[in-house]
DNA sequence: TTGTTACTTAATTCTATGCTTAACCAAACT
DNA sequence: AGTTTGGTTAAGCATAGAATTAAGTAACAA
Protein backbone atom coordinates (compact mmCIF):
# COMPACT_ATOMS: atom_id res chain seq x y z
CA UNK A 1 0.00 0.00 0.00
CA UNK A 2 0.91 3.97 1.05
CA UNK A 3 -0.07 4.71 -2.66
CA UNK A 4 0.04 8.22 -2.61
CA UNK A 5 2.39 10.81 -4.45
CA UNK A 6 4.69 12.44 -2.06
CA UNK A 7 3.65 15.83 -2.48
CA UNK A 8 5.32 19.33 -1.71
CA UNK A 9 2.16 20.81 -1.84
CA UNK A 10 -0.03 19.12 0.30
CA UNK A 11 2.80 18.74 2.83
CA UNK A 12 3.31 22.13 3.49
CA UNK A 13 -0.61 22.72 3.09
CA UNK A 14 -1.19 19.68 5.57
CA UNK A 15 1.96 21.44 8.26
CA UNK A 16 0.32 25.64 7.65
CA UNK A 17 -2.67 24.42 10.08
CA UNK A 18 -1.51 24.80 13.95
CA UNK A 19 -4.31 22.14 14.94
CA UNK A 20 -2.45 19.43 12.69
CA UNK A 21 0.81 20.53 13.96
CA UNK A 22 -0.95 19.85 17.30
CA UNK A 23 -1.89 16.42 16.18
CA UNK A 24 1.95 15.49 14.83
CA UNK A 25 3.11 16.64 18.08
CA UNK A 26 0.78 14.25 20.24
CA UNK A 27 1.34 11.09 17.48
CA UNK A 28 4.97 12.39 18.20
CA UNK A 29 5.03 10.81 21.11
CA UNK A 30 3.17 7.57 20.27
CA UNK A 31 0.08 5.93 18.02
CA UNK A 32 -3.58 7.43 19.10
CA UNK A 33 -6.79 6.85 18.41
CA UNK A 34 -9.11 9.44 16.77
CA UNK A 35 -10.98 10.31 20.00
CA UNK A 36 -8.16 10.42 22.01
CA UNK A 37 -6.57 12.89 19.30
CA UNK A 38 -9.85 14.68 19.34
CA UNK A 39 -10.15 15.45 23.56
CA UNK A 40 -7.20 18.73 23.74
CA UNK A 41 -9.30 20.43 21.02
CA UNK A 42 -12.13 22.54 21.48
CA UNK A 43 -13.82 21.35 18.13
CA UNK A 44 -15.79 18.69 17.29
CA UNK A 45 -14.80 15.39 16.01
CA UNK A 46 -15.81 15.61 12.80
CA UNK A 47 -13.48 18.78 12.66
CA UNK A 48 -10.80 16.58 13.86
CA UNK A 49 -11.41 13.52 11.26
CA UNK A 50 -10.78 16.01 8.81
CA UNK A 51 -7.64 17.61 10.13
CA UNK A 52 -6.15 13.39 9.74
CA UNK A 53 -7.79 13.48 6.10
CA UNK A 54 -5.41 16.29 5.37
CA UNK A 55 -2.79 14.81 7.12
CA UNK A 56 -3.04 11.48 5.41
CA UNK A 57 -3.57 12.81 2.39
CA UNK A 58 -0.25 14.26 2.60
CA UNK A 59 1.14 11.20 3.91
CA UNK A 60 2.63 12.24 6.81
CA UNK A 61 0.21 9.85 9.04
CA UNK A 62 -0.96 6.89 8.48
CA UNK A 63 -3.85 5.05 10.54
CA UNK A 64 -5.92 1.49 10.04
CA UNK A 65 -9.41 0.52 11.80
CA UNK A 66 -9.52 -2.59 14.20
CA UNK A 67 -12.75 -2.73 15.66
CA UNK A 68 -14.31 0.24 15.85
CA UNK A 69 -11.34 2.28 16.47
CA UNK A 70 -8.58 3.49 14.28
CA UNK A 71 -5.23 4.25 15.34
CA UNK A 72 -2.90 6.60 13.70
CA UNK A 73 0.54 7.40 13.60
CA UNK A 74 3.39 9.23 12.11
CA UNK A 75 4.80 8.33 9.10
CA UNK A 76 8.41 9.51 9.80
CA UNK A 77 9.85 9.31 6.26
CA UNK A 78 7.43 11.35 4.57
CA UNK A 79 8.74 14.51 6.49
CA UNK A 80 12.12 13.82 4.34
CA UNK A 81 10.59 15.36 1.50
CA UNK A 82 10.10 18.94 2.77
CA UNK A 83 12.83 18.32 4.95
CA UNK A 84 15.17 18.25 1.46
CA UNK A 85 13.39 21.06 -0.69
CA UNK A 86 14.46 23.11 2.73
CA UNK A 87 17.77 22.50 3.39
CA UNK A 88 18.27 21.96 -0.69
CA UNK A 89 17.41 25.90 -0.37
CA UNK A 90 19.57 26.90 2.47
CA UNK A 91 22.74 25.65 1.06
CA UNK A 92 22.10 27.20 -2.08
CA UNK A 93 21.54 30.27 -0.93
CA UNK A 94 24.51 30.16 1.78
CA UNK A 95 26.79 29.41 -1.30
CA UNK A 96 25.80 32.58 -3.41
CA UNK A 97 26.21 34.62 0.16
CA UNK A 98 29.84 33.37 0.47
CA UNK A 99 30.64 33.77 -3.31
CA UNK A 100 29.48 37.59 -2.41
CA UNK A 101 31.59 37.40 0.37
CA UNK A 102 34.41 36.23 -2.04
CA UNK A 103 33.82 38.92 -4.51
CA UNK A 104 33.32 41.60 -1.73
CA UNK A 105 36.67 40.51 -0.55
CA UNK A 106 38.58 40.92 -4.05
CA UNK A 107 36.62 44.58 -4.48
CA UNK A 108 38.37 45.17 -1.39
CA UNK A 109 42.03 43.84 -2.41
CA UNK A 110 41.59 46.17 -5.44
CA UNK A 111 41.18 49.09 -3.51
CA UNK A 112 44.06 48.49 -1.47
CA UNK A 113 46.66 51.12 -2.54
CA UNK B 1 12.63 47.13 10.48
CA UNK B 2 12.17 43.62 9.17
CA UNK B 3 9.18 43.94 12.19
CA UNK B 4 7.15 40.71 11.59
CA UNK B 5 6.99 38.08 14.24
CA UNK B 6 7.96 34.85 12.30
CA UNK B 7 5.56 32.30 11.88
CA UNK B 8 5.27 28.78 11.26
CA UNK B 9 1.69 29.24 9.86
CA UNK B 10 2.12 32.08 7.41
CA UNK B 11 5.71 30.36 6.71
CA UNK B 12 4.41 26.60 5.62
CA UNK B 13 1.38 28.38 4.00
CA UNK B 14 3.64 30.52 1.68
CA UNK B 15 5.89 27.45 0.75
CA UNK B 16 2.45 25.39 -0.11
CA UNK B 17 2.05 27.25 -3.09
CA UNK B 18 3.84 25.85 -6.03
CA UNK B 19 4.05 29.81 -7.65
CA UNK B 20 5.60 30.90 -4.58
CA UNK B 21 8.27 28.05 -4.46
CA UNK B 22 8.97 28.65 -7.95
CA UNK B 23 9.39 32.63 -7.11
CA UNK B 24 11.72 31.32 -4.29
CA UNK B 25 14.15 28.82 -6.86
CA UNK B 26 14.41 31.77 -9.29
CA UNK B 27 15.21 34.59 -6.25
CA UNK B 28 17.41 31.77 -5.14
CA UNK B 29 19.62 32.68 -7.84
CA UNK B 30 19.50 36.35 -7.81
CA UNK B 31 17.36 39.07 -6.46
CA UNK B 32 14.66 40.25 -9.14
CA UNK B 33 12.42 43.00 -10.23
CA UNK B 34 8.53 42.21 -9.31
CA UNK B 35 8.00 42.17 -13.25
CA UNK B 36 11.11 39.66 -13.74
CA UNK B 37 9.54 37.43 -11.50
CA UNK B 38 6.27 37.49 -13.07
CA UNK B 39 7.25 37.46 -16.63
CA UNK B 40 7.78 33.29 -16.54
CA UNK B 41 4.39 32.93 -15.39
CA UNK B 42 0.84 32.33 -17.24
CA UNK B 43 -1.16 34.97 -14.79
CA UNK B 44 -1.27 38.49 -14.61
CA UNK B 45 1.30 40.38 -12.68
CA UNK B 46 -1.22 42.03 -10.07
CA UNK B 47 -1.55 37.68 -9.47
CA UNK B 48 2.34 37.51 -8.63
CA UNK B 49 2.41 40.35 -6.93
CA UNK B 50 -0.07 38.87 -4.56
CA UNK B 51 1.88 36.37 -4.38
CA UNK B 52 4.85 38.00 -3.30
CA UNK B 53 3.34 40.00 -0.64
CA UNK B 54 2.07 36.71 0.73
CA UNK B 55 6.49 36.06 0.48
CA UNK B 56 6.53 38.67 2.39
CA UNK B 57 4.44 38.29 4.73
CA UNK B 58 6.27 34.98 5.61
CA UNK B 59 9.59 36.62 6.07
CA UNK B 60 10.71 34.61 3.34
CA UNK B 61 11.32 37.59 0.51
CA UNK B 62 11.97 41.20 1.57
CA UNK B 63 11.82 43.85 -1.13
CA UNK B 64 12.82 47.99 -1.21
CA UNK B 65 11.94 50.00 -4.30
CA UNK B 66 14.33 52.33 -5.96
CA UNK B 67 12.89 54.63 -8.50
CA UNK B 68 9.50 52.66 -9.75
CA UNK B 69 11.56 49.21 -10.07
CA UNK B 70 10.99 47.42 -6.82
CA UNK B 71 13.36 44.60 -6.68
CA UNK B 72 13.11 41.76 -4.52
CA UNK B 73 15.58 39.43 -2.47
CA UNK B 74 15.68 35.73 -0.17
CA UNK B 75 15.94 36.44 3.35
CA UNK B 76 18.00 33.36 3.93
CA UNK B 77 17.51 32.91 7.70
CA UNK B 78 13.63 33.14 7.35
CA UNK B 79 13.65 29.55 6.18
CA UNK B 80 15.67 28.26 10.13
CA UNK B 81 12.37 28.43 11.49
CA UNK B 82 11.04 26.08 9.27
CA UNK B 83 14.07 24.17 9.07
CA UNK B 84 14.14 23.68 13.23
CA UNK B 85 10.74 22.30 13.38
CA UNK B 86 11.47 19.70 11.09
CA UNK B 87 14.22 18.74 12.25
CA UNK B 88 13.07 18.57 16.09
CA UNK B 89 10.28 16.21 14.82
CA UNK B 90 12.44 14.27 12.46
CA UNK B 91 15.06 13.22 15.57
CA UNK B 92 12.32 12.83 17.98
CA UNK B 93 10.72 10.36 15.62
CA UNK B 94 13.70 8.54 15.31
CA UNK B 95 14.75 8.86 18.88
CA UNK B 96 11.11 6.59 19.45
CA UNK B 97 12.12 4.32 16.47
CA UNK B 98 15.52 3.90 18.58
CA UNK B 99 13.98 3.10 21.64
CA UNK B 100 11.29 0.37 19.70
CA UNK B 101 14.39 -1.38 18.52
CA UNK B 102 15.87 -1.71 21.51
CA UNK B 103 12.70 -3.15 23.14
CA UNK B 104 12.17 -5.59 20.24
CA UNK B 105 15.96 -6.92 20.78
CA UNK B 106 15.15 -7.14 24.47
CA UNK B 107 12.14 -8.70 23.75
CA UNK B 108 14.15 -11.01 21.67
CA UNK B 109 16.70 -11.61 24.01
CA UNK B 110 13.55 -12.65 26.74
CA UNK B 111 12.68 -15.30 24.27
CA UNK B 112 16.11 -16.40 23.34
CA UNK B 113 16.33 -19.90 24.81
C1' DT C 1 4.75 67.29 -22.71
C1' DT C 2 3.58 63.11 -24.14
C1' DG C 3 4.20 58.37 -23.90
C1' DT C 4 5.89 54.24 -21.99
C1' DT C 5 7.32 51.44 -18.24
C1' DA C 6 6.79 49.51 -13.74
C1' DC C 7 4.17 48.84 -10.69
C1' DT C 8 -0.22 49.71 -7.38
C1' DT C 9 -5.04 49.65 -5.90
C1' DA C 10 -9.56 48.22 -6.03
C1' DA C 11 -13.45 45.55 -7.12
C1' DT C 12 -15.07 41.15 -8.39
C1' DT C 13 -15.39 36.19 -9.03
C1' DC C 14 -14.77 31.51 -7.92
C1' DT C 15 -13.00 27.86 -5.32
C1' DA C 16 -11.12 25.79 -1.21
C1' DT C 17 -10.80 25.47 3.87
C1' DG C 18 -12.26 24.94 8.45
C1' DC C 19 -15.85 24.42 10.98
C1' DT C 20 -20.65 23.21 12.47
C1' DT C 21 -24.82 20.10 13.34
C1' DA C 22 -27.57 16.06 12.40
C1' DA C 23 -28.10 11.54 11.09
C1' DC C 24 -26.11 7.17 10.59
C1' DC C 25 -23.48 2.59 11.35
C1' DA C 26 -21.27 -0.97 13.59
C1' DA C 27 -18.58 -2.88 17.49
C1' DA C 28 -18.75 -3.65 22.38
C1' DC C 29 -21.19 -3.75 26.86
C1' DT C 30 -25.04 -4.93 30.19
C1' DA D 1 -32.18 -7.01 22.73
C1' DG D 2 -31.03 -2.36 23.96
C1' DT D 3 -27.47 1.15 24.92
C1' DT D 4 -23.31 3.23 24.86
C1' DT D 5 -18.99 4.15 22.47
C1' DG D 6 -16.13 5.30 18.45
C1' DG D 7 -16.25 6.75 14.26
C1' DT D 8 -18.33 8.05 9.58
C1' DT D 9 -21.14 10.67 6.18
C1' DA D 10 -23.41 14.49 4.57
C1' DA D 11 -25.03 19.09 4.17
C1' DG D 12 -24.42 23.79 5.05
C1' DC D 13 -22.06 28.06 6.13
C1' DA D 14 -18.62 31.67 6.67
C1' DT D 15 -14.10 33.07 5.80
C1' DA D 16 -9.81 32.95 3.27
C1' DG D 17 -7.21 32.18 -1.05
C1' DA D 18 -6.00 32.61 -5.98
C1' DA D 19 -7.02 34.60 -9.81
C1' DT D 20 -9.10 38.24 -12.96
C1' DT D 21 -9.91 42.98 -15.11
C1' DA D 22 -9.91 47.90 -14.96
C1' DA D 23 -8.23 52.07 -13.50
C1' DG D 24 -4.66 54.85 -11.27
C1' DT D 25 0.15 56.71 -10.05
C1' DA D 26 4.81 57.82 -10.35
C1' DA D 27 9.36 57.57 -12.66
C1' DC D 28 11.89 57.86 -16.73
C1' DA D 29 12.55 58.68 -21.84
C1' DA D 30 11.80 60.94 -26.27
Amino acid sequence: MLNQTPNLDLMFQALADPTRRAIIDRLSYSPASVSELAKPFAMSLPAVVQHLAVLESSGLVTSQKLGRVRTCQIQPEALSLAEQWINDRRTMWVKRLDRLGDFLAETADDERP
